[in-house]
DNA sequence: TAAAAATACTCCATAGGTATTTTAT
DNA sequence: ATAAAATACCTATGGAGTATTTTTA
């Protein structure tokens, strides 16, 4: 299991439609159909049942929507403390921007802004 | 981020070495050192202080270690929900073995063992 | 020198994009 | 007829394997 399609999965039970979920992850629409295809294939599950028109999660979808919620925010902790450790242990010496009173001390052009 | 990493992650932690995880893992010894440069790249930030000959967690791989540990935990919860509710939803219509007793009351061949 | 990790390279799988088709209202 | 999802096709990226090189104890 990935994490990637778990955000579509998400993005899917919130929009209940697969072209919003693309357009809201920014993927096209055949990206979203097949990664769940596969997650679906993955899982040896039906996750969402496209009867109709209207489309919904099956029990087993909303067993993993449970699931894939822990996983993603477990994730996005994890993404969030090591952003905040690299600003921490490598603001000074990287390229980017460390802080504002960074740029005011260490800049040597004249506005701080241009590349 | 994704999940493969992490898992091969915290087995070098666990064996302190990219040989042993690889063996533990069941992958080339490559495969884990492009993997981790790969996490490492993406995070922008050393997990690993390969000095010398004994490997370590830098700071920022404990942290890392902690994190990677729920979303495996995570992930490995949501496999195997899904796995049962596999069982349960699907196991009398599905091509594999059932039970003792599906083999039992559904072979046509003698044995129940050739395909 | 021997071990462990990194690098080089090659190949194959797969994720994603565009275009198109199917399906149901 | 229209809108949404699925399929077909193509490309590019990257993950993993083998072989090799680098490094350090």
């Amino acid at each position: 299991m990935d994490i990637k399609p778990l955000r579509y999965f998400i993005a899917i039970a919130k929009t209940e439609s697969f072209t919003k979920a693309a357009q809201q992850l920014g993927v096209a629409q055949p990206a979203v159909s097949m990664a769940i295809k596969k997650l679906e294939a993955d899982l040896d599950l039906t996750l969402i049942h496209r009867a109709d028109r209207n489309i919904g999660l099956t029990d087993e979808g909303k067993k993993l929507l449970i699931h894939a919620e822990k996983i993603i925010q477990a994730t996005d902790d994890a993404l969030l403390e090591m952003s905040e450790l690299k600003g921490l242990s490598q603001g000074e010496v990287r390229v980017g921007i460390p802080s504002m009173l960074g740029l005011l001390l260490l800049s040597t052009d004249s506005d701080g802004i241009s590349p």
